[in-house]
RNA sequence: GGGCCGCUAGCUCAAUUGGCAGAGCAACUGACUCUUAAUCAGUUGGUUCAGGGUUCGAGUCCCUGGCGGCUCACCA
């Protein structure tokens, strides 16, 4: 491995720590108080000010050393730990000539110490530890980012998320957020009774939504598994077994494009509840949205872009039908076979392949001229049998299933739908499905046998929704792509160095 | 997969028409006992993503490849 000079003497260092011997990766570490807690104890002291006779007593923090001054016989320093950043301010008349000449020599930025002394006030007023003394923790042989500018390179931050992390304070912010948005999410549902879950991640056979899977093998069972697109089939088979509110949040995998909205595996929530149906759900998505929001924000608004949203319930519901007619002009009820809407959509101005079938150039209608304008909280709702082979058809149109998905800044949020129970109906949808298979869809979902036999024991009239939570935090977090709430995105593998000991075996 | 753009010191970025590869931070040596992007003086540090080509001379121009970003396509 080619050290560069800074690293060279970064492990320098850690021998001189040997040498003298102190290990410089220490077994544990006596922390009395985090920065946040020493700071906070010194205030109470401070206003209860005339304790003054009271010993203080010894504050020891830990923390990483993000900055570091020294001038003449005094060092100042900054450590940071999980909950702030505290000011270390170090004498050489204190400290002793040796152990300051240490902290002088041996320490550098990122490393992480233990220090402890007494609290006060510096004369620029900052809350600062006088060290008594200081150990080191575990030495870091890389450098850290530049202190000031952090890391920029886009992608080093995705590969390398720890150093984004510890150079950019703000995406550790960010992440922070997704993990009280997934908390808040739970605690909403478990408040209603729903059940928390677990189905297979690894599934014989792959459904519950239109997208190519990723194919992996068991060795001892010789077979072939897939990676779940979707749990939807198997949440619906155990409100057949009985349960009657249950959730999953778990990673879905689809061998699809990567984009700003989308990455091969994603965490979604897929929640189901018995004797609801899409209205009921309608009225419990804008409920949680609105939950999730005041707990992650702590007011009911979200900025998108240059404006903000209130997301406070009810949202504006629209028919998608009316929706693509307001926005484009065409009725695609009007249009009935694909030349004529392929006409009329193209004479409304939109941009669309000739061989487009009938159901995509409605979903193009719905992507160019809809969703770009549903800003504030809409659910879109009602849409053509053809582009949903799970929900149930409306009482009074069966050309139509009761589905509605939730917009909120002009980004998809999830899908909903009173769930498909009747047997017959489903399996001749699957059906369909699979002719589209057979004519070379492979987005088309296979006929799951299983699933139909589980209807056949009947299940309850039931609503059901999946919410995409990286693109809910994305809109909660202000973030701009999905990569930036996902700590490790997928990234096509570097080169690999590892086959270097096969070249050399090379005759 | 197509188009456009990017890749230079550990990090952030320069480099004129093709003419000695630079700065700031970090590091190293020194000065300075209340600094906070500390300051001051000095020093070190380069496979310019890789390989090939053109040229007296390539970070710069051409070709091939790698990785990334944006965008279109695909895709909830």
């Amino acid at each position: 491995m080619d050290l560069s000079e800074l690293q060279a003497i970064r492990r320098e260092k850690v021998e001189a720590f040997r040498a003298s011997g102190v290990e410089p990766y220490a077994l544990r570490s006596e922390r009395t108080h985090t920065t946040l807690e020493a700071i906070r104890a010194f205030e109470t002291r401070e206003a209860v000010a005339d304790g003054a006779d009271d010993p203080e007593p010894p504050i020891v923090v830990v923390g990483r050393i993000v900055g570091f001054r020294h001038m003449g016989k005094t060092v100042f320093a900054h450590v940071e730990d999980g909950a702030g950043r505290l000011q270390l301010y170090a004498r050489k008349d204190e400290l002793g000539a040796d152990e300051y000449a240490d902290l002088l020599k041996l320490y550098d930025l990122g490393d992480f110490v233990q220090a402890s002394g007494q609290l006060f006030r510096t004369r620029t007023g900052e809350i600062s530890l006088r060290v008594a003394e200081i150990r080191m923790l575990s030495k870091a042989l890389n450098a850290p980012p530049e202190k000031w500018h952090g890391l920029q390179d886009v992608e080093i931050r995705y590969r390398q998320r720890y150093v984004d992390l510890m150079a950019n304070p703000e995406v550790r912010r960010v992440f922070e957020m997704r993990a009280r948005t997934i908390t808040a999410t739970r605690r909403f549902l478990d408040a209603r009774g729903y059940i928390e879950v677990e189905t297979p991640t690894l599934q014989p056979l792959y459904g519950g939504a239109a997208a190519r899977p990723f194919t992996t093998h068991h060795n001892a069972l010789n077979q072939t598994f897939y990676l779940r697109i979707a749990d939807e089939l198997y949440l619906k088979r155990l409100l057949v077994g009985g349960f009657e509110r249950v959730y999953e949040i778990c990673k879905d995998f689809r061998n699809e494009g990567i984009d700003r909205n989308h990455s091969p595996e994603f965490t979604m929530l897929e929640f189901y509840e018995a004797y609801s149906d899409y209205q009921g759900m309608m009225e419990l998505v804008e409920a949680m949205i609105a939950e999730v929001t005041r707990d992650v924000l702590g007011c009911s608004t979200i900025e998108v872009g240059d404006r903000t949203v209130d997301v406070t319930p009810p949202w504006t519901r629209r028919s998608m039908r009316d929706a693509i007619r307001d926005l484009s002009r065409v009725d695609y009820v009007a249009h009935p076979d694909q030349p004529s809407l392929l006409a009329a959509a193209r004479a409304a101005g939109a941009d669309i392949e000739a061989d487009t079938v009938w159901p995509r150039i409605v979903d193009e209608l719905l992507k160019q001229f809809v969703r770009p304008r549903l800003i504030e909280p809409t659910l879109l709702i009602d849409y053509p049998v053809a582009l949903s082979p799970l929900a149930k058809r409306k009482a009074d149109d069966p050309t139509h299933v009761e589905r509605f998905q939730p917009f909120v800044g002009g980004v998809e949020l999830g899908n909903s739908f009173t769930e498909l129970n009747d047997p017959i109906d489903q399996l001749a949808r699957f059906q369909e499905q699979q002719r589209d298979r057979d004519a070379g869809d492979d987005e088309a979902m296979p006929i799951d046998a299983d699933f139909i036999t589980a209807l056949m024991y009947g299940m309850p009239p039931t609503g059901g929704v999946g919410i995409g939570i990286d693109r809910l935090v994305m809109l909660l977090a202000g973030q701009p792509t999905l990569r930036d709430v996902i700590l490790f995105p997928a990234m096509r593998a570097l080169p690999s160095t590892s086959d270097e000991g096969v070249d050399s075996h090379r005759e």
